[in-house]
DNA sequence: GTTTTTACTTGATTTATGAAAGGATAGAAT
DNA sequence: ATTCTATCCTTTCATAAATCAAGTAAAAAC
């Protein structure tokens, strides 16, 4: 299904997405028209979701970074679910978890008394235990 | 420094970042030559600081992903982080945290048999909570 | 062994990019 | 008020890339 071209052409994109698919087809060794071919391809199958650009966070005034494991104590979620859908400017990812605690925010904040007042609202939902990042990097 | 049109351009490239920059000067009501200088101004000033790829991991078979926050036990951190730069191939994100433990890792395994055998090297420098995720939504 | 499918290349046309030059606007100095 | 300057934008045009339509070749199916 997916052959080790595949995989180059995703390794390619994820160094840099914006490339042309001439310069893409040069590192794969085929013709541009080949490469946006096989890029059609993996869009279609849903291989590739789409395309998106790497912000640094800090230089758009999100200098706070956290991770925040969510134990919901009462036997319905959905308050708390309910009040996720209203923080989309804070939560960037949310994931469903097995291991301490249900699910896992990935947030940013403005500042501390940002944070300060979400936990306050989360609190009213949820338990939680908070994990600020300090330093980070990506592969 | 960065006015409403940057912001715009920032989500607009965050949604498909392989759009043209005639595409991108249409949404943010520029020509196409003004969107791309400011784009050029935004790599120059590290607000952007590249283009990636949307995949879905589970389709190039990773279908284990997990979060890891570490504890080191000893003083020093060293063997522990000689061991993540080791990893590369899994370890997709290290986080330094303040909070519950010292470091967190996210990572993709193909298997569970494959995230044992991580643990279990981890294990030999540091103590380790595990989070798998179960489900995911990002924003 | 022929047909069909798949993956690629080539060539022509449309479209985007990048560079240079010019115009509008706002703020500062005179 | 006027001029200077800087910034940001648009327009124009040459170059480069993307797209579309055939056409080819090799592998797979029958």
């Amino acid at each position: 299904m997916l052959d080790h071209t595949d995989l180059k052409i995703i390794q390619e994109l994820t160094h840099n997405s914006r490339m042309t698919m001439k310069e893409l087809g040069d590192k794969v060794h085929l013709t541009g028209q080949a490469a946006a071919t096989r890029v059609a391809k993996l869009e279609e199958q849903g291989v590739v979701e789409g395309y998106t650009v790497k912000v640094n966070k800090k230089k758009i005034g999100y200098a706070v970074h956290a991770f925040i494991t969510v134990m919901t104590q009462s036997t319905s979620h959905h308050p708390y679910l309910n009040f996720v859908e209203t923080q989309t400017k804070h939560v960037e990812n949310h994931y469903k978890i097995s291991g301490e605690g249900c699910y896992m925010l990935e947030c940013r904040f403005v500042s501390h008394e940002q944070l300060d007042q979400f936990l306050v609202d989360l609190n009213r939902h949820a338990n939680y235990k908070l994990s600020i990042v300090i330093n980070h990097q990506s592969k």
